[in-house]
RNA sequence: UGGCGCGUAGCUCAGGGGUUAGAGCACUACCUUGACACGGUAGGGGUCGGUGGUUCGAUUCCACUCGCGCCAACCA
């Protein structure tokens, strides 16, 4: 073995292996318990980024765990069509390249080329999964626009729509003018804008003066059917009922009363545009206004607005509306104003809210039993808190825009009779017009939101509408893993159309995990320039390595601040696991197998009891979604527990062991190797083949890939030896270190040493070579003398015999800050038990603990109360 | 405006009603000993944001408060 772990060679040469040998492939037949997981399909348009690299990490760790544990593990991979983000890049290339628009090509020929794309790029992430490790079912992968995934999406909406829970209409909704398509509320977003506030004077219509209307957009005025005073207002009560003459057009419309108005803000009087302004809209219909529509589809004024503003930008329109209000007088004031505006999430535009005719999911009742299932405990949520926002979430859901204006996605299954009207909508083109029986039908342009087949996802990859085999074995899948930006979207979805189709949930437990952030908290974006890329972070530290990183900062609910210095710390722990097992490998013989019984000594007891624990505790850890504790026990086990306290004592035996003690350490290496594969697959694997693939007993697998999770391997049931030994033999090796280190001596320098604590005679040669000694011996009685460095640990003291070299004020100053310390402890716990409430009202253990811990300290105090008496 | 989360070592973060609060990195001193300098040894460093309460005992639970962040919102 080299003398550091080259990753970069090792990485792609055992995931072709993997893939390969197929051991990641689903096996129905096995006759194990299926586990399943779907991904949250990325995006095609996208590259891996450090938000992906997180969740498929945490995805991998948990497939690769469960496959160990003997489950039929299946991750199903697959991407997502993303329709506006995938549309809007094609577009822009094919301006770019040819300067046509889509229009320009046809619908056709556009939908061919974002084929083309988007098989281009499939590959491109599909590759960046397979650097990343993630050991998913190649064979099953899935695309959101695949033809069985399309037929659910079909089967779906005509269901859903002959049982009038999607139905079409007008209505108002959130309009894109840049991508041309209309929006569901969740990619709203609002930003904050300076704008102005406009008071424009609105005169009477019988020229008894004017009432002030305030607004932020005064080029809606145009299309104002009203104006609105709260009906508790004093001030325009008088008003209500009478008309305003609407300046800019020769239009008079009323003054009504409605209690949304807020009498506190602006002048108390709201100009209505119901055409143009949600709140407008809904109060419009309240008050049966009219509404005129002023601003077209493609932000320009339409002919409604008046033959001045017609074709106008909206923008345009507004500077000139305001000049034209300025020269009538009718500007009161104009204030400067901080307000939210709405814009898209996917192409920045400010937003138009138009009302158009769409299509519309209604979803009261899915809603009603997703939130069921939480409450129950059917789904079950990491961290919990998020049921807060679920809850809340689904009590005031909206019923759903699922209508888009885009060409990429799945098409809406409806056939407007050219004949008669009719909407046919069924799964299948209809030959003839299910009313008139007419045989001309042109089906609506119009596709579906792309969340719509993301949420049949779970079991749409399965093949439903068929109740394949597939589908009845591993739907539900086991656990959802994904980002909490995506709850409403996605996993809320999801859910109701589980429940809604499948009559179940789509999985049991669904983990969030959290943002990936730099290193210093700060949301990573391009624009900041923070931006940490997974690829490059691969090649530098090694896929294991960013994959550490990221499990060990995995607590529930709290951000990754991700660093350089943290990926160099993972970068080291692989090297340290890597020397390890290269220091196991050169005290090989090459009789010394896994199928050799191990003899046990102390040290190998010891080691044994912190395998078991360690294991047990990372299993539950594993189990219950704490990575980062799995991460951070398993880190501790390799590097304290397994490298610097038990390689160091075999160093003694190993020399001239014998093939069964040797047969210990490979044992335990083996183990590691086990419970850290799923963390950090590709040096685990590479050391696997390096010293276990020649050792391994008969009928193992070759691959470390398909060996099992090491929990029940009979070695962890050894029990034997004396478990406090090893602890109190650190300790007087640490006593011993530290004498040296405060005397000045140097760490080279062989000196005789003492230790009263008999029980620690068989490590005798442990403690010569590691703490580097002349000599130890352990004498019956006092180890004090004039010339000797003495410490205090518990149950004994250990001594060095350093004639010449010995640092007497140093080391009675030590002693006496460690006898003030030791005293001042002392005095509280002994307070603690002198006090009655405590000793009663406290539990008995904690009484104990507390009373153990005193006679400790006070054996302590009277051992270092000893030396300090010597000490001059 | 409402809801949620966070404030613990210089930095990034774990933790949790019970003696003396942890990790990684950074820092100081020393060490090239045959797994590893991507290493080793010994150290320094925190009144756990503030105030008050519950409790035998609070950094941990509760209330209030200050600071930061996120999400949801119809104030034109």
């Amino acid at each position: 073995m080299d003398k550091a772990f080259d990753f970069k060679t090792a990485q792609q040469r055992w995931y072709e292996r993997w893939e390969t040998s197929r051991l990641f492939e689903a096996q129905p037949d096995s006759g194990k318990k299926p586990w399943s997981i779907v991904i949250p399909p990325p995006n095609i348009t996208g590259n891996l980024h450090m938000g992906h690299a997180l969740v498929f990490t945490l995805h991998d760790v948990l497939t690769r765990f469960k496959r160990a544990q003997g489950f039929d593990a299946l991750w199903v991979p697959g991407v997502d069509h993303a329709g506006i983000a995938t549309q809007v890049v094609v577009e822009r290339q094919l301006k770019e390249s040819e300067g046509k628009s889509r229009h320009d090509v046809g619908r056709e020929a556009f939908l061919e080329r974002l084929w083309s794309w988007k098989d281009q790029n499939q590959g491109a992430i599909e590759n960046q999964l397979r650097r990343l490790g993630a050991s998913v079912d190649w064979t099953r992968k899935r695309f959101t626009m695949d033809p069985d995934l399309n037929r659910a999406v079909r089967k779906v909406f005509a269901a859903a729509y002959k049982e009038g829970r999607i139905y079409k209409g007008p209505r108002m909704i959130q309009w894109d003018p840049a991508s041309q398509t209309a929006l569901s509320d969740l990619e709203v977003k609002y930003v904050e804008r300076h704008g102005k506030l406009w008071h424009i004077r609105y005169p009477l219509a019988d020229g008894s003066g004017f009432v002030v209307v305030a607004t932020t957009r005064p080029e809606t005025m145009l299309g104002d059917t009203g104006v609105a005073v709260h009906p508790e207002d004093e001030r325009y009560g008088h008003l209500v009922g009478r008309n305003v003459k609407l300046p800019l057009t020769d239009r008079e419309i009323p003054v009504v009363a409605d209690s949304f108005v807020d009498p506190t803000f602006g002048t108390g009087c709201v100009k209505l545009t119901p055409a143009h302004d949600p709140n407008d809209n809904a109060a419009g219909r309240r008050l049966g206004l009219p509404s005129i529509t002023v601003i077209g589809f493609d932000a320009k004024m339409t002919a409604e607005a008046g033959p001045a503003y017609a074709g106008l930008d909206r923008f345009e329109c507004r500077k000139k509306v305001v000049h034209d209000l300025e020269a009538l007088e009718l500007m009161e004031k104009i204030e400067p104003y901080t307000h939210q505006v709405s814009v898209s999430d996917r192409s920045g535009a400010v937003l138009e809210p138009l009302v158009s005719e769409q299509w519309f999911m209604k979803v009261d009742e899915a809603a009603q039993k997703a939130l069921e299932s939480v409450r129950t405990g059917r789904i079950k949520f990491t961290p919990e808190r998020w049921a807060g926002v679920w809850e809340h979430w689904l009590v005031n859901i909206q019923d759903w825009c699922i209508s888009r204006q885009l060409w990429w996605g799945h098409r809406i299954p409806a056939w407007t009779c050219d004949a008669c009207g009719h909407i046919n909508v069924e799964e299948d083109a209809p030959a003839a017009c299910g009313k008139c029986g007419a045989t001309t039908l042109t089906q609506d342009p119009d596709t579906l939101d792309t969340w719509f087949s993301s949420a049949l996802w779970p079991f749409s990859v399965f093949g439903w509408p068929d109740q394949t085999d597939d589908l009845k074995r591993y739907y539900p899948t086991s656990v959802l893993i994904t980002g909490y930006d995506i709850l409403f979207f996605w996993v809320a979805r999801m859910v109701m159309a589980g429940l809604t189709w499948m009559d179940d949930v789509p999985f049991r437990d669904v983990y969030f995990n959290a943002l990936v952030r730099d290193e210093h908290g700060a949301k990573m974006s391009k624009s900041k320039g923070n931006v940490i890329d997974p690829l490059e972070t691969m090649d530098e530290f090694g896929t294991d390595a960013l994959r550490f990183s990221l499990t060990a900062m995995a607590a529930p609910g709290t951000d990754i601040s991700l660093s350089r210095s943290r990926l160099e710390a993972s970068r080291n722990f692989c090297n340290k696991l890597w020397n390890a097992a290269r220091f196991v490998q050169m005290s090989m013989d090459a009789d010394v197998t896994l199928a050799v019984e191990p003899e046990l000594g102390e040290a190998e007891y010891w080691m044994v009891g912190r395998l078991r624990e360690s294991l047990g505790q990372a299993t539950r850890a594993i189990e219950e979604y704490r990575f980062h504790e799995a991460a951070e026990i398993l880190y501790h086990l390799v590097w304290d527990d397994f490298c610097a306290t038990y390689i160091e004592l075999a160093k003694v035996t190993l020399q001239q062991g014998t093939r069964a003690q040797k047969a210990a350490i490979l044992h335990f290496l083996d183990i590691l190797l086990r419970a850290l594969h799923p963390l950090v697959p590709f040096v685990t694997e590479e050391i696997h083949a390096a010293v276990m693939a020649d050792r391994l007993p008969a009928g193992e697998p070759e691959l470390l890939a398909a060996r099992a999770w090491p929990l029940d391997d009979p070695l962890l049931k050894a029990q034997g030896g004396d478990p406090g030994l090893v602890p109190r033999f650190q300790e007087a090796l640490s006593a011993i270190l530290r004498l040296k280190a405060e005397n000045g001596v140097d760490p080279a320098k062989r000196v005789p040493a003492f230790c009263t604590i008999k029980a620690l005679e068989p490590f005798a040669e442990g403690l010569k070579s590691i703490a580097r000694l002349e000599s130890v011996v352990f004498p019956e009685g006092d180890v004090h003398g004039a010339t000797r460095a003495v410490a205090v640990v518990s149950g004994g003291m250990v001594a060095l015999e350093l004639a010449g070299l010995k640092d007497p004020a140093a080391e009675k100053a030590k002693l006496e800050k460690e006898k003030e310390k030791l005293e001042k402890e002392l005095e509280s716990s002994l307070a603690r038990l002198a006090d009655e409430s405590f000793t009663t009202k406290a539990p008995e253990a904690a009484v104990a603990k507390m009373r153990a811990g005193a006679a400790e300290k006070r054996s302590r105090l009277d051992k270092i109360n000893e030396l300090l008496a010597v000490a001059n």
